[in-house]
DNA sequence: GCTGATGCGTC
DNA sequence: GTCGGAC
DNA sequence: GTCCGACGACGCATCAGC
């Protein structure tokens, strides 16, 4: 990589200097907001006076679960768990087996079993609900669904926002089970599975004049709220309030049934005047918040369609809860008491099932009809739906990945730089079928069978990758019935016979391809086999699917390769393995376990098995800059009232400009956004200096301009050649192109320099000259007047 | 038919 | 993708 | 350790507006 930057030169200050100055004021504003709400809460008529205790009370759950759980987790270490239906509750909570050694067998629960006697309290009271029953057998009301998210929202606790998640789940098991699996989609905010392919086509702008439209306010008006509270739901609740008593009511409230509906029309809608009518349904929904909660249901509305309910509840807790109401339903309907084992059990098995046939809408009808228990006979991977694929965990040197992994085999791979592929193959001869998505694609068909590959986030890649399909069948040794295998997509120069950059592979068209059109050529490499032969392999060890994966498939140069691993066990073997792969075009390493439990591909049962080991994660070792802080972005959520992102530049000495590198909005704590704040707002300009260098597209600007006086040491993992950025224009390459970070984060301020000082942009072009990607073949001399 | 804005996916 | 905060 | 949500660059696909 490339010469240590000028920044680890110099002594290093201590970070952050001390805060605390506005954000008394700052508070204040939020509080105004919050009991705005409150108010609008109090109004509602049905306020749950009576359903206070079930409704999982703050104050009892803190007490309880928060203090004792911890202290139970270790005290209760080795007690084996008993027969499971007829023991008293507390006494399963307190004897069952806490963690580790012992209940390998079984999933570890997400919380400790203390604090599951908290939410089985929540769940046996007699059920009061938050919102009052509404008649069985009739639709959801989607009021229900929004007053279940703003408590949710309300607390931070997790085990709070699993209780009343759960509370709500089991009054629809309870009231109108058929609207189960669309309520479980819009708490998740998805409309269908992934590989479904449905998207709203929705972003800000367009939602932004639906909310102007809907509440009858200019577009401009809404803009100038959203730098002052930020969040656009709580602007379409608010401005509905204003409008309030012009507005005629309606007298249905929105259903669940409903709401989905018309989400699904919007993602539906295509075509000239598409956006506008995309736009008048929206409105029409906001429109349609009537109820009683209707601040609330224009708040979530707006949430749903922005993509985030950012409620702090997502995909896992959400699988918590289900299996939770599940199991209760189904043991109430027995007339028995759920048990805390019984919690426990159902939580395991329901993220062994999604981990391994992750779609809800297989599922949950599965649910209806089935008790839990046997959910794993009806509900297995299958050729046809993506699993969730393994995810690893950074790690900050290789010596932290020798303390993970003490004691045990393991070994390290190659991480390619490209995109994540799920292959799956089913041959013509076999008794199994490649489902269709509901969508229409069939899956592709070639010589021996049926093949689709899906991406990292389940879409279906299938489209995009025939040329790849289409070798499929080259790779494959005979009597292979049917197979899933995870490996990474990279581009690959046929010519030059070497790995290309990302960012080549990205230029690859991304529907309806054909092999003949296709420019950027790519090579699979495989790293892992999930299923094999009509079987699960998901919880074999990774020694044994990897010795199936290389009986299973030849390796054929250039198209199909195996990811190049070795199985070092000291630290200078893999420092040595690390420096090879960054040569070799690799961002770094995965070090995985080879055998012994934690070896299965189980991504529900800990998403994060695996470390990567990269250059730029090392601390000292990778390339960093010190930038000049020339603009910012109002943040957005819980950055609301403050910056989100700060627009940096380097300088040019011999143009004497600054010029644009890239944002950068992570790598800060909560106190430095505070900080910057508070500084950045002393340098406030009202137009760019005439010596800053920057795109003029529109969308590129930010919202506020400062003169160069702060400079940051940021810390990034690539150079870019950008279409949007200015920094070492005509210097890096022969293009027009300027140069931008991948991956940027703030490492430190560098109160020690001065803007003139900051990185220049002929350091800028030699950090990109020197990148493997970039050098490679045309190694020249050093640059030796780049010291200073 | 072209261009720019917007959405959405990859990392 | 990276990162920090809350649990 | 786990989960969540702030935020990054970039390029294809799609549609509005000319």
């Amino acid at each position: 990589m490339a010469s240590p930057p000028p920044a680890e030169k110099k002594a290093k200050k201590p970070r952050k200097a001390s805060p605390k100055l506005k954000k008394e004021i700052k508070k204040e504003v939020k509080e105004e907001i919050k009991e705005e709400e409150d108010e609008e809460e109090d109004e509602a008529p049905v306020k749950p006076k009576r359903g206070k205790k079930a409704a999982a009370s703050p104050k009892i759950k803190k007490e309880d679960a928060g203090d004792e759980a911890p202290k139970k987790k270790k005290g209760a270490a080795s007690a084996k768990a008993k027969s499971e239906e007829e023991v008293v509750q507390e006494e399963v909570a307190d004897d069952f087996p806490a963690s580790e050694s012992e209940a390998e067998e079984e999933d570890k629960p997400l919380f400790a079993p203390a604090a599951y006697k908290e939410v089985q309290k929540a769940l046996t009271a007699k059920a009061m609900h938050p919102y009052p029953d509404w008649k069985a057998g009739t639709p959801v009301p989607y009021a229900a669904l929004c007053k279940t998210f703003d408590l949710i929202e309300g607390t931070t606790k997790r085990l709070q926002k699993l209780a009343h998640t759960t509370l709500f789940l089991r009054q629809v098991l309870r009231l109108t089970p058929d609207g189960f699996l669309e309520v479980v989609h819009l708490i998740n905010n998805k409309l269908a599975a992934d590989y479904e392919g449905i998207e709203l086509g929705i972003g800000e702008s367009l939602l932004v004049k639906a909310v102007s439209q809907a509440c009858g306010r200019s577009v401009q008006q809404i803009k100038n709220d959203q730098t002052e509270i930020g969040d656009l739901g709580l602007i379409a609740a608010k401005s509905r309030q204003g409008q309030k008593t012009l507005m005629f009511r309606k007298p249905t409230p929105l259903t669940v049934t409903q709401v989905h509906k018309v989400l699904m029309q919007i993602a539906t809608i295509k075509g000239t005047g598409g956006q506008g009518r995309k736009v008048d349904l929206m409105a029409g929904l906001l429109a349609g918040c009537v109820s009683d909660y209707g601040n609330l249901e224009a708040k979530y509305i707006v949430r749903g369609l922005e993509g985030k309910l950012r409620i702090g509840l997502a995909d896992k807790s959400v699988q918590v809860s289900i299996a939770q109401a599940v199991v209760t339903w189904q043991r109430e309907k027995e007339n028995k008491k759920v048990t805390t084992e019984d919690l426990i059990k159902a939580e395991a098995v329901m993220r062994q099932v999604y981990s391994e046939l992750p779609s809800y809408d297989v599922i949950i009808p599965a649910l209806m009809k089935t008790v839990i228990w046997k959910l794993k006979d009806v509900c297995k991977l299958q050729p046809g739906v993506p699993l969730k694929p393994m995810l690893a965990k950074p790690t900050k040197s290789i010596s932290e990945v020798l303390d993970r992994f003490t004691d045990r085999r393991f070994t390290c791979e190659y991480k390619y730089d490209g995109e994540r592929a799920q292959i799956h193959f089913v041959s013509k001869t076999s008794n199994l079928t490649l489902p269709s998505a509901a969508s229409g694609n069939e899956g592709k068909q070639i010589g021996k069978g049926v093949a689709k590959i899906f991406s990292r986030n389940s879409e279906d890649l299938s489209g995009k990758y025939p040329d790849v399909l289409e070798l499929l069948d080259t790779w494959i040794k005979p009597d292979v019935d049917s197979f899933v295998i995870d490996c990474e997509a990279v581009g690959w120069d046929r010519v030059e016979k070497k790995i290309l950059p990302f960012q080549q592979l990205m230029t690859r068209k991304k529907k309806d391809v054909a092999t003949a059109d296709v420019k950027v050529r790519v090579c699979i490499f495989a790293f892992d086999l999930l299923y094999l032969n009509g079987k699960s392999m998901c919880k074999e060890t990774l020694e044994e699917r990897r010795r199936n994966l290389h009986e299973c498939f030849t390796e054929v140069p250039g198209e199909f390769q195996f990811a190049k691993f070795q199985d070092a066990k000291e630290i200078e073997a893999i420092q040595t393995f690390l420096d090879e792969s960054v040569k070799a075009s690799c961002e770094g390493l995965m070090v995985k376990m080879l055998d012994g439990e934690e070896s299965g591909y189980e991504p529900s049962k800990r998403s994060r098995n695996w470390l990567k080991i990269k250059k730029d994660y090392l601390s000292g070792v990778g390339d960093s800059l010190d930038l000049v802080v020339i603009g910012a972005y109002h943040g957005k959520g819980k950055r609301t009232s403050k910056y989100g992102a700060y627009l940096l530049a380097c300088y040019n000495p011999s143009k004497q400009t600054y010029e644009t590198i890239c944002n950068i909005g992570t790598g800060f704590s909560d106190e430095d956004l505070d900080t910057f704040y508070d500084l950045l707002s002393n340098h406030v300009i009202d137009r760019p200096k005439p010596f800053y260098s920057h795109s003029k597209a529109k969308p590129d600007q930010p919202d506020v301009w400062f003169e160069p006086a702060v400079v940051w040491e940021v810390k990034t993992a690539d150079l870019t050649l950008s279409p949007k950025y200015r920094a070492a224009e005509g210097l890096a390459d022969a293009s027009d192109k300027g140069v931008s970070l991948r991956f940027p984060r703030l490492v430190r301020i560098r109160d020690d320099k001065k803007p003139e000082q900051a990185t220049n942009s002929r350091q800028v072009a030699e950090l990109y000259r020197n990148q493997e990607s970039v050098a490679q073949g045309k190694k020249g001399g050093v640059d030796d007047d780049f010291e200073y």
